[in-house]
DNA sequence: CCAGCATTTTGACAGTGTCAAGATTGATTG
DNA sequence: CAATCAATCTTGACACTGTCAAAATGCTGG
């Protein structure tokens, strides 16, 4: 009998059956109900029916649990990028688009994407060589796009990797302003960022 | 007899006599050193030499002395601004300057710059009065320096609010990623920015 | 000299991450 | 079927954190 992973709810017992993904649904959960820094492991634990430590067994530690679900961000972020690529838009449509996909991903899942580009993982403790790849790719993935783009006069300049770092920097900043409550109203985050646009492309003769 | 702060030191006797200056001198050297998120009241309290609470009789709680260690940021980043504003260079150049300086600060006193435009204060906790005031001011101040360049034709775009919001965005962005260690070679931020002046100037005929 | 005040300390508490050692259970053999 | 084993989970313990209440200390004006 096989059995997939949400059936299983073996509650009455000791063994829970699937905890490790239990943990990481109900972490991800309380990251984006209270933010980051109210995530204790033993909330969790908690909220999960299961003592302090129990999570040591699937996690090294604290920052290898923020880093799966970091990873999960990414790999959810990376289909949505591949979706929107498979509209049927002119070239400027699907630039316009990454950019407002962009800018309302990191709106709406603002803890997970704090957890993705922040300093939490990034800056202040090693991160997993999962994430670390993934992240990776998905830099690679944005970078081989401005180079298309680039190549066939839709995006400005000529150095793709320069330009990716230029873009991304200019959504990352704007994004995080949003996240972190210096501007305010989170719903001009789609009109600002699309008032950015022209800067980017060549323009027209 | 005037005393100026730095020369009181009394320091073998119960009484301290600035406390708390010596408290946000020896907190703000801590953070550069070792990071914002590594600062704890209490090792602060042991540099001094002090007990625990100590700090509680200057401030009301941890984050009320980090938004004081912000404040000071703020106005040492304001004076920054106004010195660079009064060197006798092409308007072109002051605003090559303000995008440069704004970099090298940022990459320069990373900690610094983390606690005055990131979460921790902005989002997390609520921030002081004077914390919001002055950081609104400078904010107001770089907002007239776009109107003026726009005014003059040499930065793009008619809306100063909108456009300071973007390009404020990008720096952000580009310095963010930077601090917390998504981009890795700290001595690329000016060059990227260099490369990013273009964007943001109305193309010459 | 002493009362009052500003300043600093001590004691205490709840909360945190994490390690070591023990308890429980399902699976695997003989 | 029973005994053993390994995976899984819990308990106990420790050091660290921010913060409050109450006590102790030293300065200063009357």
């Amino acid at each position: 009998m096989t059995k997939t992973a949400t059936e299983i709810k073996n509650n009455s017992s000791y063994h829970h059956g699937n905890l490790r993904q239990t943990l990481l649904s109900a972490a991800t959960q309380m990251i984006a109900e209270n933010g980051i820094e109210s995530l204790s492991l033993r909330k969790l634990a908690d909220k999960v029916s299961v003592s302090r430590t129990a999570a040591y067994h699937y996690f090294d530690d604290k920052n290898d649990l923020l880093c799966a679900i970091a990873s999960d961000g990414f790999r959810q972020w990376q289909q949505l990028l591949k979706q929107s690529e498979q509209q049927n838009q002119t070239e400027r449509q699907k630039f316009e688009q990454y950019l407002v996909n962009y800018m309302v991903f990191a709106t709406h899942h603002p803890e997970e994407y704090e957890l993705m580009f922040g300093r939490c993982i990034w800056k202040q403790a090693q991160c997993t060589e999962e994430l670390q790849t993934i992240a990776h790719g998905t830099f690679q993935y944005q970078v081989r796009m401005m180079e298309y783009w680039q190549s066939i006069g839709l995006v400005a300049g000529d150095n793709p990797l320069r330009t990716a770092q230029i873009i991304w920097g200019t959504l990352h900043g704007i994004a995080k302003l949003f996240i972190d409550g210096v501007y305010v109203d989170d719903t001009r985050a789609e009109e600002i960022v699309k008032s950015a646009l022209p800067m980017f492309l060549v323009p027209k003769d």
